[in-house]
DNA sequence: TTCAAACGTTGCGCTGCCGCAAACAACTGA
DNA sequence: TCAGTTGTTTGCGGCAGCGCAACGTTTGAA
């Protein structure tokens, strides 16, 4: 993790965690982002004085679906999973969301209660608003609507992009594509390959692939004899990115 | 089709149903659809006044993925299918847009492009507009911007819906799940049962599924002989919505 | 009326993937 | 250090649904 930025000292956070952080925040955390990068120091300095600040250790839910919509959040450090579960108890992962986005952002789209569930996928920094200043903020702040339907604009092409490959693609294909996107978005480099940067189990991937946790371990086992990639427990390296490519486009 | 509040004779579209229809268009058409029917006459007639009126035929298609999206739409009759095509010729259905809803509008996603290839499912009937005017209605028109918003929330939400059922389900609680869609969306009332409203092929429902058309085949020839369906040539009628339920939630 | 194209049905064999089960490995907390 | 929890691997059997193929039916154009 690497939210240092947040206050002097990181002491505060690991004493209490869920408790908001008061050292002011630093108007560098939002001025790179896109929402928020056409706005002067005195307009971040009164979105930041509004805004809780919180961490969440991982597998912690910031909202559960159909909650209401009481706040929206910014993700600035840390990986969260969106994920709806049927109502035999089965999660399914629609989306991933990396550091640098909004999320919850239900009034954007004229709901009054979250659509999903949000989950940390790992120890992750954000901050919220309450619900009540997204009109202020959409009124005020030059960009801030643009670049939010911009992200939503691209969640519903990975929507769609997840639709068209679980329609058309095998296991093999559609899990090398997850890995794929995944080192694409989060990629770590490493000495051997390209790490992702958060914990993973062959559950959580096989969520997102809609197989079995059965099937991924399988393939990661024959593609790691293969030289393709490398695991340990929660921790997936691809050694082998075009290989991967390769295999996802058959 | 019911199209025919749009001029007072349809001659002018049947020998030329490509051209714009010249009589003025009824102001009734667009007055109680959500996107408008906040505003005042005087309005809608400035809107419908800035309008292109077309029909489409079945299976031609409004406008390409990865086109320049020139132009928005307000489907006022008929029915349109979104699709996506893979690059083995596959086509994967995303959405279906029933009448009365805006779409080609890839303006409010923040993109340049569609993202999607709109063709018409049944004949249809359909407004658009130079999408150079979008910021114009949104800026102009009270309630035009919040109810795209949630037309986009909606068809967010829809396509989750079928990630779910494409992860969790089998193929023949996904084809029940269709079949039900589709009679609410566009369901007729007919004597033993209820029909869908435009044509469809077994082909259809197995790119709306995920499916081929064989196995959609297999299903409604085994529903039939249950007596839940009836289904001529392009035509399927449900005879028992609720047996269906029951199939589809296995 | 004829013919071709589009649509629909059905049988059969095969296989990719799941479901179950059992055992192992790694991490956690006391 | 040990016990419990969580994550991973692997073998084996079964079957849902796909692919292929062949044939029947409807439609519309000539």
């Amino acid at each position: 993790m690497h939210g240092t930025a947040i206050c002097g000292t990181n002491s505060d956070m690991d004493v209490a965690p869920t408790r908001p952080v008061f050292p002011r925040l630093d108007e560098s955390l939002l001025s790179h982002l896109p929402p928020f990068s056409k706005l002067d120091k005195r307009q971040i300095r009164a979105i930041l004085d509004q805004a809780v600040s919180r961490r969440y250790e991982t597998g912690v839910s910031l909202f559960d679906e159909g909650a209401p919509a009481e706040r929206f959040y910014m993700l600035l450090d840390g990986y969260v999973r969106v994920v709806r579960i049927t109502p035999t108890g089965e999660q399914v992962t629609a989306l991933h969301i990396p550091a640098g986005q909004l999320l919850g952002i239900a009034k954007a789209i004229g709901k009054e209660a979250y659509p999903a569930t949000a989950i940390a996928a790992a120890e992750s920094i954000v901050l919220s608003w309450p619900m009540g200043l997204w009109d202020q903020f959409v009124a005020d702040y030059d960009g801030f609507a643009t670049e939010t339907y911009k992200t939503i604009g691209n969640r519903l092409g990975e929507m769609n992009t997840r639709i068209v490959e679980m329609a058309t693609q095998q296991v093999e294909q559609r899990v090398a594509n997850a890995l794929l996107r995944l080192i694409n978005q989060t990629g770590r480099k490493v000495s051997n390959g390209i790490e992702i940067d958060f914990p993973i189990t062959r559950q959580d991937l096989s969520e997102l692939t809609a197989t079995t946790l059965h099937t991924v371990s399988r393939l990661l086992s024959a593609w790691e004899k293969q030289g393709l990639v490398q695991s340990k427990r929660k921790r997936i390296t691809v050694c082998d990115p075009h290989a991967l490519v390769v295999l996802s486009q058959v």
